[in-house]
RNA sequence: GGGGCGGUAGCUCAGUUGGCUAGAGCGCUGCGUUCACAUCGCAGAAGUCGGGGGUUCGAGUCCCUCCCGCCCCACCA
């Protein structure tokens, strides 16, 4: 970017809101998030799940599209044309629910607006939240191509709406028919199977008896399975009724016959007699059905074909009639004794209950759980319904689906997910499209006026008059499922059914990343539309990201109220630590929680992060040197061969992590990276050098340029702002460009230097253990120590030879005594020494520390005599406590084994202060 | 009824193909104001890796079993 930011000047304070929001528009000014369709030759695509446009968007949201912008932002770092096409969901149900609920506020419905004023209303809103949720996503720093913003009602999306819509007819792949489908009471509209939530909920099993009608006479002319073998005077209980079980008796005045399976012995003689109806008085004939369990209940049902699956099927099998005794708003019709009419469907329930026990039909009632279907939008129960609705015929769409996961042209992360896919698909039903609402995209269904014409015109583009007869034509009322569009959202938003450049260019599509919701929802329609319209799939992977749960483990939810706004965190905490945090925090496909509560707790450790990069950059930086030339090689210090290795390691690691989606791993290894091996160790390694001047200062500046190039590029993708503000002043050859476009970095694998990772690393833990050993012996934390060395590991003596003064200003050190032969040591493991404190060193070696002089040792000793005779105090009562019987027989587990831990800490305690004792006093 | 996921430090969780002393962040304890950072540094305490059994030289990791929590699917009248 050619801008005046050479200075390498970092204000004193990480502010993220400072340089967010000016970092963005920049980006988008420059064009880097838009990609023309001639121009890509090497294609990187990922649509937008597109989020609904009922709400703003939560930290599901914020979770799901960082990882989408982590996959381009690094994608498009290597080279790849990237693509994100952002956009909306019109969301049917979901949207005019919220509406309505606005509405109902100000003491309206829709039917006061009347439709065409409902759904301008509904356009208010839309507007409104459209334009708030691309406004969080790009606060949040999502690369996508804004030029491309689309929604599911724009013109062209519904242009291929209806397009597909025309071709499944014309395949006969979609129909219209009377079947049963699950009907919401409250939004009044048929839903889809899967929009129907079933839970278990306790409900009542209520037997109830039906009388014999007749004699045992075989009705005739019915199509009776195993009629001909019907054996006269079978064992029915008392000849003149049957008891039947259900757990919704107010459906029994929509029965229409009775079934049993046509091979239990019990009931062979009821096949073909009729019953009558409890209250309704109307006669029901008796059929034998196999889908009847004969161990369930009594082995009699009451068929009601209106309002139940199994029972649909019963019907259409034995010809009974399928007679709907509810209303759209699920009350009691007109078909229904005059006594029942217009109950509520529960309310009716309890008052056929009371009067079936009047009347002495009912045998008992008892609790049982089953479950029951919920309208996935607005939680009423769902009334199976027999109902006229258009369908599409979905396993000739699935095939293809299955086949081509099972040649694996198609993956999911995890993999788990696929097995789920695979049996989804391989027992799919037919989808119910049609809805009886008002906000979605009407169906291009027209039928003729004319009463004995009966043309049914399907159609892209409004017909005029009916072909048939040119009469005038009315417009199916319904809409299509929401989701009739998004499943072609891959296509669409890219111009299909046009042949467009950018599907030419951009499809198919590569990642998908959404969650495991809607896996049936949307993934697999998806997959299925992508290769029956266009005859390829969609993408090829599918990533399944966690759900974002409150500290209470619920999902977050619109409807739940438990949200986080991911724009309030960003407030807080910057959009660097956000991302970073919900990217550290879930592995692919597992949940995250965070605690509304304590956002703190969650977010202050990524915004630490970005404030820690930002201060070794303000202190880096004016240290920093550019590439030298050809002729002026840098030599290899220690330290800059153990920071390349180092880095070398974690590119390779994170590349590995990133192909595999593992993007945790390289959150968790760059935060490793950067705040241990190059802040802790790395700086403060080069200080001395770069304090220094001529090719000290110089290799350190440039090696310190090249390490940081390196971490603020592979983590650009996750930290995208923090790490470009940086960059944009680091003196390199790249000095001046965006880490938006790359170059995404590639190291030689000699860099990888086990030599140099060695020594750094015995340096590390002689360091280290010193500094163990100050604390332990309370040495004055400014106080320069000599140490003594014995049998150094070589790793060790050649890290010690080039960073001594490095390693004595880490540890506080005045010298180092024993690496050369001829002034070791004393031994320092056996008495008789002097009073000091001696470490042994994994990578090899003995390192002691003459406390003579240093502490008063009388002083110490006394000190370490008294809490001596207090740890043995604790120690003996907490024997004898253990010891007793009584307290162990009595005391509750827990308690005996809080006791026990504490006994063995105390153990611990009392080894570590005896062994202090040995270092001050050796002879003893 | 079928399928799946999880149980690792007080809390939230990491721990690819079984391998040296089980990690991080937060919290906790002690110490620390010189020149990047208190949004920090150093040191430390803290875990029977849900229980039991098995395979192995070796198991948090593989097998069996049990217990607990969660999720998905299902034509549980």
């Amino acid at each position: 970017m050619a801008d005046s930011r050479k200075s390498s000047e970092l204000s004193s304070r990480y502010d993220p809101a400072a340089l967010e929001g000016a970092l963005y528009e920049r980006w988008v000014d420059a064009g880097f998030f838009h990609v023309p369709a001639a121009a890509a030759k090497r294609p990187y695509v990922i649509v937008i799940p597109p989020p609904n446009v009922t709400a703003a968007l939560h930290m599901g949201h914020g979770l799901n599209n960082t990882i989408q912008d982590v996959l381009v932002r690094r994608r498009r770092m290597q080279g790849f044309d990237v693509l994100w096409v952002p956009g909306t969901d019109h969301a049917g149900i979901a949207t005019q629910n919220v509406v309505e609920r606005q509405l109902r506020a100000e003491g309206l419905t829709r039917f006061d607006l009347g439709r065409e004023a409902f759904v301008e209303r509904v356009w208010k809103w839309v507007g409104e939240y459209g334009d708030r949720i691309i406004g969080q996503l790009r606060q949040i720093g999502c690369s996508c191509d804004w030029e491309r913003t689309r929604f599911t009602l724009d013109e062209g999306l519904s242009k291929a709406v209806r397009e597909v819509f025309v071709r499944l007819h014309e395949k006969d792949l979609v129909y219209r028919g009377r079947y049963i489908i699950n009907w919401c009471p409250r939004c009044q509209t048929a839903l889809s199977n899967e929009e129907s939530e079933h839970r278990d909920s306790g409900g009542k099993l209520y037997r109830i008896r039906y009388p014999l009608v007749g004699g045992g006479d075989v009705a005739d002319g019915r199509d009776v399975i195993g009629g001909g073998d019907v054996v006269g005077g079978g064992d029915v209980t008392d000849g003149e009724e049957v008891e039947v079980v259900t757990t919704r008796p107010e459906t029994m005045l929509g029965d229409t016959g009775l079934a049993v399976h046509p091979e239990d012995d019990r009931y062979r003689s009821l096949v073909g007699r009729e019953a009558e109806l409890p209250l309704a008085g109307r006669r029901i004939p008796v059929v034998a059905d196999s889908l009847v369990d004969p161990d369930f209940g009594s082995g009699v049902v009451k068929v009601t074909p209106a309002h139940d699956p199994n029972d649909f099927e019963i019907g259409r099998r034995h010809g009974l009639a399928v007679l709907d005794v509810m209303t759209d708003a699920a009350r009691m019709n007109d078909a229904v004794p005059l006594a029942y009419r217009g109950l509520d469907r529960f309310e009716a329930r309890a008052r056929i209950v009371a009067d079936l026990e009047a009347g002495g039909f009912l045998v008992d009632a008892k609790e049982h759980m089953h479950s029951v279907g919920h309208c996935y939008r607005c939680d009423t129960v769902v009334e199976p319904r027999a109902s006229l609705q258009w369908f599409v015929r979905m396993k000739p769409l699935a095939r293809p689906g299955v086949a081509a996961y099972e040649k694996s042209e198609l993956r999911f992360h995890p993999e788990r997910y696929g097995r789920v896919y695979q049996s989804w698909m391989e027992n799919i039903r037919d989808w119910c499209i049609s809805r009886q609402l008002w906000w979605g995209h009407r169906i291009p269904v027209w039928y003729c006026a004319a009463p004995d014409c009966g043309e049914v015109t399907v159609a892209v583009d409004d017909p005029d008059e009916c072909p048939a007869c040119g009469g005038a034509l009315q417009q199916d009322e319904d809409v299509l499922d929401t989701w009739f569009s998004s499943w072609l959202w891959p296509l669409s938003t890219l111009g299909w059914p046009e042949q467009t450049e950018d599907l030419a260019a951009f499809y198919p599509t590569d990642t998908l990343v959404t969650a495991p919701e809607i896996l049936f929802f949307w993934v697999a329609r998806m997959i299925m539309a992508g290769q029956e319209f266009a005859g390829e799939l969609p993408f090829t992977d599918v990533l399944l990201n966690g759900t974002v749960r409150d500290g209470r483990g619920r999902r977050m939810s619109k409807s739940l109220g438990n949200g986080i706004d991911p724009l309030e965190v960003v407030g807080k905490y910057g959009a660097d630590a956000m991302r970073f945090t919900l990217i550290r925090g879930s592995p692919l496909g597992t949940d995250i929680r965070l605690d509304h509560e304590n956002l703190e707790a969650a977010f202050s450790p990524g915004r630490n992060f970005a404030n820690k990069m930002w201060n070794a950059a303000r202190f880096a930086l004016p240290h920093a040197r550019g590439d030298v030339s050809e002729n002026d090689p840098p030599r290899a210090a220690l330290a800059d061969r153990w920071i390349r290795s180092r880095l070398a390691r974690f590119a390779r690691d994170a590349d590995s992590a990133y192909e595999a989606f593992r993007l945790h791993e390289v959150a968790e290894s760059g935060h490793n990276f950067v705040w241990g091996d190059f802040c802790d160790w790395y700086l403060e390694l080069s200080k001395r050098r770069l304090y220094g001047e001529g090719d000290d200062a110089r290799d350190a500046g440039r090696t310190l340029t090249l390490a940081m190039r390196g971490w603020l590029s592979i983590l650009h993708p996750i930290m995208p702002f923090v790490t470009e503000e940086i960059a944009g002043r680091l003196p390199d050859a790249l000095s001046g460009r965006s880490l938006v476009t790359g170059p995404w970095p590639d190291y030689p694998d000699e860099w990888i230097d086990r030599e140099a990772e060695g020594a750094i690393g015995a340096l590390q833990e002689f360091v280290g253990a010193v500094r163990a050993l100050r604390a332990e012996c309370r040495l004055p934390q400014g106080a320069r120590i000599a140490v003594q060395l014995r049998d150094p590991s070589c790793a060790l003596r050649m890290a010690l030879a080039e960073e001594a003064d490095s390693a004595a200003k880490l540890a506080g050190l005045s010298s180092v005594e024993g690496l050369d032969g001829d002034s070791r040591p004393g031994d320092v493991r056996t008495g008789g020494g002097p009073a000091g404190a001696h470490a042994v060193l994994r990578t090899g070696g003995e390192l002691f520390i003459p406390l003579e002089g240093l502490i008063d040792v009388d002083k110490e000793r006394a000190r370490l005599f008294a809490e001596l005779e207090r740890v043995d105090g604790l120690l003996s009562r907490s024997g004898a406590k253990l010891d007793n019987a009584g307290f162990i027989e009595n005391a509750p587990a827990e308690v005996v084994e809080r006791e026990r831990s504490k006994l063995s800490s105390l153990k611990e305690q009392r080894a570590r202060l005896g062994e202090k004792l040995q270092w001050l006093d050796p002879s003893a």
